[in-house]
DNA sequence: GTCTATGATTTGTATAGTTGTATAGGATAA
DNA sequence: TTATCCTATACAACTATACAAATCATAGAC
């Protein structure tokens, strides 16, 4: 794993405040005792961050007086802009899906308690990939209740998409009735999957879609690249 | 003839020391030189067995500073129209709010932007690490206009809630207008703050606030402990 | 109004202590 | 053999504390 030094992350913090305006020039930042307490370290540490970014002529300090933002930082790195902005309340809506797998076998207790089901009870699942401009960017599990939709791994296979899927199956509509989130690191076989190293951070999705009645049909698990994924939650 | 490891039996001690409440949250033990030189080991033995109770999440070290008795682990889920407060004393648990600082600066783009200000319009910015039963659970950034909201940083010290301040800022009642979400690696300070390892996944969150009339009150960015928060979402 | 004294604030410096990491090697058991 | 456990040493990174030196705001004297 990365070791970065403390102070060094310090420093790039206070750059990217520079660099994007919070701090202009002439602007005297917060008392190195205020840094300190801010970041949560020892006001040394501060210090050896300013002391790099002096050397490197963005800041210059006078005793008793501050530290004070000399030049704006004439080449800052930016963020790997996040690409794919995605809707939680379009789940089954993506450009591109890719069907990894699709397969009949008994609910475990959480799926079973989703559903509305008993534990054992047979579900059909459908594993898959989520892709945007042929890149990976999820993936999901879909479960559903073989009792309910008998031929939705079959329609599965002609539509990928699950809202058409459900909607050939008397679903015209449904909605999603509860979302969990998390972070994560992905396992080995995720990032093999969406093209991430081992460990890199994911974003975990649990939710529960219902038909409008209220009766759940599906159970679904995501796992998003989170460097290339950022969830909108839109609130109508 | 002893089997176990030296370093193992050093954890027990120590352990049971802490279960004993000699130790208690929060209390620095003695350094590894100490603890090393009073089981008569070298101090290398000592870090094994603190290693072992880190993993185990029983303590917590700090560079420089010593090794800390931690705060027991646990998890804490998060509504995101219930307020922070609400959802996490409904589990059970002390939440609490950390104040690490209080500035006024220029806005940068994003942030003016989402407040609908200029770029270089001064806001008040209020930092803060949210706990739960003292355990960080996160490390926030809240934004406000300075020109509607003079006076909130002072009301801030007083309450540290942001619902609380910007009730008494003629702001009753505010929604949620925009949330983002992504997965993210910690970084050192981040890490440092959260309690957390440099890399681990942690969760950011980018929402924007709004008065009744649709006017923006705040901008807040969130970093959530992946391996503590699961954000749910209840959709009404 | 201007000057000055004073005290609080802030940066600079010094010293010592503590944890993190790297390297090397000996002892013991599977 | 190989792996694990433990020792030994050295240095880097960070903390803790204290004090010195420069700056600034303010009050009081003139």
């Amino acid at each position: 794993m990365n070791k970065t030094p403390i102070w060094k992350s310090i420093a790039l913090s206070l750059t990217s405040d520079i660099a994007e305006g919070r701090y202009q020039t002439g602007d005297r930042l917060p008392t190195e005792a205020q840094l300190a307490a801010t970041h949560g370290v020892n006001r040394h540490t501060v210090r050896r961050a300013l002391s790099d970014m002096a050397d490197q002529g963005l800041v210059h300090s006078r005793r008793g007086a501050g530290v004070f933002v000399a030049t704006r930082p004439t080449e800052y790195p930016i963020g790997k802009r996040v690409r794919y902005h995605k809707s939680i309340s379009a789940s089954g809506k993506m450009p591109g899906k890719k069907i990894l797998a699709l397969t009949t076998r008994a609910a475990d207790e959480a799926e079973a308690d989703a559903l509305g089901l008993e534990t054992g009870d047979t579900v059909h699942v459908y594993d898959g990939l989520s892709l945007a401009d042929g890149q990976p960017i999820g993936l999901f599990q879909s479960v559903f209740p073989a009792k309910r939709f008998p031929d939705i791994l079959q329609i599965l296979t002609e539509t990928q998409s699950v809202t058409k899927a459900l909607q050939r199956c008397d679903v015209p509509d449904y909605t999603r009735i509860s979302t969990r989130l998390t972070a994560r690191a992905a396992t080995a076989t995720q990032a093999l999957h969406l093209h991430l190293s081992e460990g890199a951070p994911v974003l975990f999705s649990i939710g529960i879609n219902a038909d409008p009645e209220g009766n759940p049909v599906e159970y679904g698990r995501t796992t998003f690249a989170g460097e290339r994924v950022t969830l909108t939650l839109n609130e109508d």
